[in-house]
RNA sequence: GUCCCCUUCGUCUAGGCCGGCCUAGGACACCAGGUUUUCAUCCUGAGAACUGGGGUUCGAAUCCCCAAGGGGGCGCCA
């Protein structure tokens, strides 16, 4: 019997780039799975490429976390023993580490970089390889080196061989990136690596540097990728809808993204999409991930996105809500708090996210709103719209106000049988006529929200426009 | 080119390890009806898949092999 081991896990982003999903994704997983076995998650920055990093990238990175609730036990700003947790000031733990490697007699130095040796005879040959679009030929030094076994939880056993050495410190003398990984999570006592598939390949190159420090490799877990929504590929940060940032920016709520993201590879053992994220915690499993990719669908996540925003409690709707009112300028603190309460209550069973209230409210809040052409298209193909008004506004100025529906009702209908029409055919224009769109909330609801004055104000300036 | 991974409805998936309960279930989307005298809400319903070929077996979505297709790696990027 061995001594039971804490669970830790790694997240290491390289900020060269926006967040995105399956950046997301892994961090998700990593994190989950640490919740669920009380272990630690672990945040680590590979910087070590110093061109491509950016200031602005970590700031996003650190508040994407921040804002899906993914909070790191080590790592920057959280410390942590192991520290520190930024590649680009961990040069003495890897010359350290160098040091062992040398030692070992694997490293030698060609073209000012040092390599790691690979052991196994050694042959010249003619390779074809890639280069963007191009099949181009090149001479290289392929070794036979035995095949290493990578133990995946979720992939079983993979064979593979690495067939060539590889840099380990670039001529500018910063370590490489196969290097400093392997480096940080034996030194970060890292036990389960959940990482993308595309580092499957990768993981024989780890498993020799594993090997060669005579370590015991942790476990991996080498997950799905996520694919792009149409065409062919890998999300990349260069897809429509990738960015967990352009998900916040646009209101949607972090728990259902959240949630979302949980399912594109992992499904819950009792088959329920929407669930909190407490009860995800205690079911998720690594042996449960899937071994296919996904392709992301934005309607679904839209639909998650809708779902989480019925339940949101009322206070935390309002709240959330109010801000992006004031933030579209749509209200200022002359607006009467009781009154954008009704408004917001009022579209609420209407809305598929929160972006969507501006849209929504914005004829609440000013009178000048514009009407909709394709609406008004369709309502001019079943008559005037206008003529529709013009005879109502004289029945509507003889109420005391709209409050009373059977009332308004009534009167609506007495016009219509005037003219020999069904009262059906007077509620679209008039909604139009009050709100410049085709749809909303309830008619009446909305008439009494807004006053008599003001619908007659409204419907007058319709005739006019 | 080469190595590795994968393959159930349009999409996410259940089932596969322990072959018969699968005339393959759910969700999103789509379509059709209905309700709401407006509506992007709600309700009901429909269509929709085991990549192909061999094998094993009384019996295969489920096990084995091959092929095809998809994805990824093959950087002094991470």
């Amino acid at each position: 019997m061995s001594a039971p081991v804490t669970v830790r896990t790694r997240f290491a982003p390289s900020p060269t780039g926006f967040f995105h999903i399956g950046g997301a994704r892994t961090a998700l997983f990593n994190w989950l799975y640490a919740r669920h076995t009380g272990g630690n998650f672990v945040l680590r920055v590979e910087d070590t490429d110093k061109e491509r990093n950016n200031e602005e990238f970590l700031r996003v990175i650190y508040d994407s976390l921040q804002w899906l609730g993914l909070d790191w036990d080590e790592g920057p700003g959280a410390g942590g023993i192991v520290g520190p947790y930024k590649q680009s000031e961990r040069g003495e733990v890897y010359r350290e580490y160098l040091k062992k490697l040398q030692d070992t007699g694997r490293v030698y130095e060609k073209e000012d970089a040092l390599w790691f040796r690979l052991e196994g005879k050694r042959e010249i040959i003619r390779e074809k390889y890639k280069d963007g679009d191009n099949i181009l030929d090149r001479e290289v030094e392929r070794v036979n080196a035995a095949p290493v076994i990578v133990h995946d939880i979720i992939r079983g056993d993979v064979r593979r061989a690495e067939d060539r050495d590889f840099v380990i410190v670039r001529a500018n003398g910063e370590p490489g990136f196969h290097f400093v990984n392997v480096v940080d999570d034996i030194a970060m006592k890292i036990t389960h690596v959940i990482r993308g598939e595309d580092h499957l390949s990768n993981t024989s190159k780890h498993i020799e540097l594993y090997n060669a420090f005579g370590v015991t490799p942790p476990i991996f877990a080498h997950i799905p990728l996520i694919l792009k929504s149409d065409g062919k590929g890998k999300m990349s940060k260069r897809d429509r809808g990738s960015l967990v940032e352009e998900y916040r920016a646009r209101h949607f709520l972090p728990e259902a993204l959240r949630n979302f993201l949980c399912l594109l590879g992992w499904t819950p053992k009792n088959g329920q999409e929407i669930l909190p994220i407490s009860e995800i915690i205690s079911q998720f499993e690594l042996t449960d991930v899937h071994q296919a990719n996904a392709r992301f669908d934005e309607k679904k996540m839209c639909f998650f996105n809708q779902q989480y925003l019925r339940a949101l409690p009322e206070t935390v709707y309002y709240s959330k809500a109010k801000k992006i009112l004031r933030e579209a300028r749509l209200v200022n603190d002359a607006v009467s708090p009781v009154y954008t309460d009704a408004v917001l209550a009022l579209v609420r069973d209407k809305l598929s996210g929160l972006e969507d209230i501006p849209a929504r409210t914005g004829c609440f809040f000013s009178e000048n709103y514009p009407f909709d052409p394709k609406t008004r298209e369709s309502l001019e193909k079943k008559g005037n719209p206008a003529e529709k008004i013009r005879r109502l506004i004289p029945v509507l100025e003889e109420l005391d106000n709209l409050d009373d529906e059977a009332a308004f009702d009534s009167a609506l209908a007495r016009v219509a049988a005037e003219y020999a029409d069904k009262p059906g055919e007077y509620y679209a224009p008039l909604r139009f006529a009050v709100s410049g769109v085709g749809g909303g909330p309830h008619l009446h609801a909305m008439l009494r929200l807004l006053g008599k004055e003001r619908v007659i104000a409204r419907m007058r300036r319709f005739i006019q426009g």
